[in-house]
RNA sequence: AAGGUUUUGAGGCUGGUUAAACUUCUUUUUAGAAGUUAGGAAAGUCCGAACUCCACAGAGCAUAGGGGCAGUUAACAACUGCUGGGAGAAAUCCUAAGGAAAGUGCCACAGAAAAUAGACUGCCUUUUCUUUUUUGUUAAGGUGAUGGUGAAAAGGUGGUGUAAGAGACCACCAUUGCCUCUUGUAAAAGAGGUAGAUAGGUAAACCCCCCUUGGAGCAAGACCAAAUAGAGGAAGGAUAGAGUUGCUCGCUCUCUUCCAGGGUAGGUUGCUCGAGCUUGUAAGUGAUUACAAGCCUAGAUAGAUGGCCAGCAUAACAGAAUUCGGCUUACAUCAAAACCUUUUUU
RNA sequence: GCGAGGAUGGUGGAAUCGGUAGACACGCAUGCUUGAGGGGCAUGUAGAAAUAAUUUCUGUGUGGGUUCAAGUCCCGCUCCUCGCA
């Protein structure tokens, strides 16, 4: 899977993407001029420590391996680290996968 | 049985399914199989090293750090054993523990005085004046016993002594220096003698003595590819700057010309076989060391080590980024060993 | 990876070489002034306990140490801010 690497990338789809705001986090997403998708995962300090911030990109990585964000920009913002789990997230996901696709 | 002290170990396990990284093998051109995949603190970055570069990492001073003795170690501010001091009823724990009889500084408030024991107050003798005497008062001298404040007041108690007194002298006690002997590798301990010696505290204030100390850090560094570059070569050498986190000396480079100009950024490597791990034997009180056998046990690069289901259990602190040795801090639950105190029973 | 600074009442911010901590300003409370508000003036203001005045104890992020005495000196920890590569 392609990953969004460098800063500049993250701040082109925080700027110009549009945003989809659930309870356990905030997508960005922008459309892409080549077809293929990339993925961008923004954790802060403010959520908790390495190993809760670690387990939850394991949980988005993990998602994104199943639906792939072909044709997008995606960044994943996580707010709160106390709601955010598999199945929180899950729904969260379903419902910006639907409404994107 | 209750309470306590010290030390050590574990830190989830099993099965199914679906994904990721690395290594090896197979076949073959995209797959398949097998194996491995985070800790005791990976953390804080508080010390010490390995490794790499800075001329060979150099010389002197400063700065910074350490400080009982002996040992262990690659090294250390770590560890082990012992000594002194402190806490505790004990097991045991804590201890930056050289020098204040080299020098300087400071010791608020209170107090006569805060460090050369002098002034003041007091006591005593002689003396001037007054007076029957006492008292009061002037001057000279003796004394360091009086002053009750403070964290701290210049050894303590008792006596002899004297005009008044004082280690001035004596007895006992306390402390210190020196000498001798015994024990110990040593720090030191014990015994005896001697000196009236009695010396305030603070060095985690400056300082003195002894010892150690060059700087930067894997974004160190090395290689490859692109570009009008860079590297390289020749000549010149006054000033300035950098390496160099203090100063001086020394060294190197940048510097100007032959010859011009713009600022991006990729891959490979370093990268995990090492002061390595496990077991056993031997030496040592111990830290640790020696020998033998066996083993290979994470290596990512915006960052792998995960998700779901079932069972047991309800469960902490917490996520490697060059690598090791320590220290410090966080930690649910379970387990083991040794020792101390009290009570009861035999 | 390397290394620099800081934490004091409700807020900003003082406290010399270790010697009575809460200076000063803002804010807040009460009273006076005014018909009322604003403004001005005066007093108080760290916390807790007992009280008639007043006294005692705890207090400089936190846990220890040195010292007669620590906001200050030394060590460990927590949090915040900043710099270099």
């Amino acid at each position: 899977m392609n990953t969004l690497k460098t800063s500049k990338d993250f701040s082109n789809v925080f700027d110009g993407g549009k945003k989809f705001i659930t309870a356990t986090s905030i997508f960005f997403y922008l459309k892409t001029s080549s077809g293929d998708g990339r993925l961008g995962i923004s954790v802060s300090r403010r959520v908790g420590n390495a190993v809760q911030r670690n387990k939850i990109k394991r949980i988005v990585r993990n998602i994104f391996r199943f639906f792939s964000p072909k044709g997008f920009d995606v960044v994943v913002l996580c707010r709160r680290g106390e709601v955010f789990n598999m199945s929180t997230f899950a729904r969260d996901f379903l419902k910006f996968w639907k409404k994107v696709y």
